[in-house]
DNA sequence: ACCTGAACACCGTTCAAGT
DNA sequence: ACCTGAACACCGTTCAAGT
């Protein structure tokens, strides 16, 4: 008479992945302030001890969190010329900051590099190799890449002056600025930054060819 | 009979400059985790609850203690030579993020910038604008810059692999390496990295020339 | 094997109360 | 004016207990 109860016992049992997802989707909407085990749990339905069976604890849901990141991003694909990969991958790094804002900061300065990052890096070199860098020059540009790009998206994540919070600001902040205390910066602001068409994040690619040129100068000079 | 109380009343009473200098050096020696209200309270012999009479909240301690390090990079001297000003002046950076390495992700990411924080970028844009940039090639200049002065600290700051705990990290996380997963990693980290000579520090300063020589670069053939 | 209840040792912050 | 006691609404993590 009674139904077998449906064999999918538990519809949504937790999992490694599972939880690493829902961590993602928390830490990208919300920052990574907003990712708490406790709302992690809630997120999944299950209390925030339940957690704890599938990670180790909260940083090493972060590491996870961060190789998958590398994941997304991907290898550098090396086809003859360093320079064109080497420009691909900082753009790809880039996007995956922007999609992914809450790893700004977070992604350079993990203790624990996950497969996916080493196998980034192990790639990003190898490239540099083939392009006819030296070990101590892909050194150099590797840091001077790395530096730049990780900075940039630093730089920008919370720039006190942009465009559409203008408004707000001119009337707190920027009164010493009517007064003349800060003529270069008032100058840069009103005539440049916060012009119509001025987007600060198009300062990137200039910076970026500025390196890559440097780089392939110095590798030119070298051979 | 009884001898007048000494007038010194209460020998330290609390004061934003107080409350300031402790929180920078309980951040100086444990980190910005270290940092807490209570631990802060603790440390001046108050309850947690007396420091919001000096600071807001958390956020506005962070704030000026920001401002504190910018105070003490101060200015760069110009005296004709934009490209001396700029590296002088990105070396300054550098040594403060060290002394001060809770500053590291801070620092550049602040939404709030106080008054030392405004006068040393006026002051650079006005350095940049005095050796000859016009505004638009000095935001290129200010951005890459600031990028690669940041971005380089915070890649350092948590660098995986140094010559100090090679030792420990050689058994846990680098069996991969020995199996030839990630040869291009392991040949730099062997034959290069670890090397007894090679400090990572080291590397910034080319990468700022590189930076340097490719805004002189583009100067030059602007005029 | 997997999840929970209850607890521990913390957080930042507020607010009425004391002096 | 300046500091405190007590409380609120959070944290990450552990551990014995349940199924």
């Amino acid at each position: 008479m009674t139904i077998q109860e449906a064999p999918v016992a538990r519809r949504d049992r937790l999992s490694r992945a599972r939880v690493l997802q829902a961590a993602m989707a928390l830490a990208d909407d919300g920052g990574i302030e907003s990712l708490t085990m406790r709302r992690l749990g809630e997120e999944l339905g299950v209390g925030p001890m339940a957690l704890y069976r599938h990670v180790a604890n909260k940083d090493d849901l972060i590491d996870a969190m961060v190789d998958v990141v590398f994941g997304e991003i991907g290898v550098p694909s090396f086809n003859g010329d360093w320079k064109s990969a080497m420009r691909d991958r900082a753009i790809g790094v880039r996007h995956a900051l922007l999609r992914h804002r809450w790893a700004i900061g977070i992604m350079e300065s993990r203790a624990n590099p996950g497969p996916a990052n080493l196998q980034h890096h192990d790639a990003v070199i190898g490239c540099l190799r083939a392009g006819g860098f030296d070990i101590a020059m892909a050194a150099h540009a590797y840091s001077v890449l790395d530096s730049y790009i990780y900075g940039f998206a630093a730089t920008q994540k919370n720039l006190p002056f942009t465009a559409e919070d203008a408004g707000e600001k001119a009337e707190t902040m920027l009164q010493p600025f009517a007064a003349g205390a800060y003529p270069y910066l008032t100058e840069m602001l009103a005539d440049h930054i916060m012009q119509p068409g001025y987007d600060y994040g198009d300062e990137f690619e200039l910076g970026l060819d500025l390196i890559l040129d440097g780089l392939d100068e110095r590798i030119r000079r070298a051979r």
